[in-house]
DNA sequence: TATCAATACCTTGTTAAACAAGATAGTGAA
DNA sequence: TTCACTATCTTGTTTAACAAGGTATTGATA
């Protein structure tokens, strides 16, 4: 619908994994960390579909934890395979963003 | 189908709009220079459908134009609405791009 | 003449992924 | 018992890249 929602389009398995890599989330306090940064309209209608995703390329393996307050949460740990793939992410990342970079910043220099 | 052009979902119209704001263009070359910087898979099949949705919305305007060798040209102009609008892609990139950034920078810093 | 390559336009169909909307359920406070 | 917050997940819609194909012009080569 938005802008925003199509140019998350490929990255959003990226920028999941790079948390993941940090430190083990479940998936409704990623949702608000993705927010946090500045990805706002990250809701659990977007992160519940890249877990499953994920997890079934075997990129992450979940992990049911009892929670004292409130409903159990799945905590999610990154594997080797998705460190892997993490670095291919961030290549291609680098490979497509530089041109767009460029493309974009040579504009309005008359000062 | 490639990660590479799901990275590319949403920024299309914003690279169109850059390469032709500098200097006018033809569909076929506009190909060429965008595959020449690095944004390769950007073929034929990729531009026109672009090139009439941008046309669409009034943001560029088309006019063709003969060509002493080949078949006729058709030459992209951008319009004031367009450059408009690339502004607006432009912060849409800054906003969504940088905390993508900072999320993949931070990584490896063993050094 | 026929054929090929390069140039140049365009359309159709497939596919993938974000995400809005909704369903379900546990805890605890008012 | 009603509400808010936490937490999981699914379904359906939408959008845009782009692969594949089609058409036509010019000019070179066989």
């Amino acid at each position: 619908m938005t802008l925003r929602s199509q140019l998350l389009k490929g990255i959003m398995d990226g920028c999941v994994l790079a948390v993941i890599e940090k430190e083990p989330v479940y998936g409704y306090v990623l949702s608000k960390k993705l927010q946090d940064i500045g990805l706002v309209d990250v809701t659990e209608g977007t992160i519940y579909p890249v877990l499953l995703r994920l997890q079934k390329k075997g990129f992450i393996v979940g992990e049911m934890q009892p929670s004292e307050a409130g409903p159990n949460r799945k905590y999610y740990y990154l594997t080797s395979e998705g460190k892997e793939e993490l670095e291919l992410i961030i290549e291609e990342w680098d490979n497509i963003a530089s041109p767009i970079e460029k493309l974009f910043k040579r504009r309005g220099n008359n000062a």
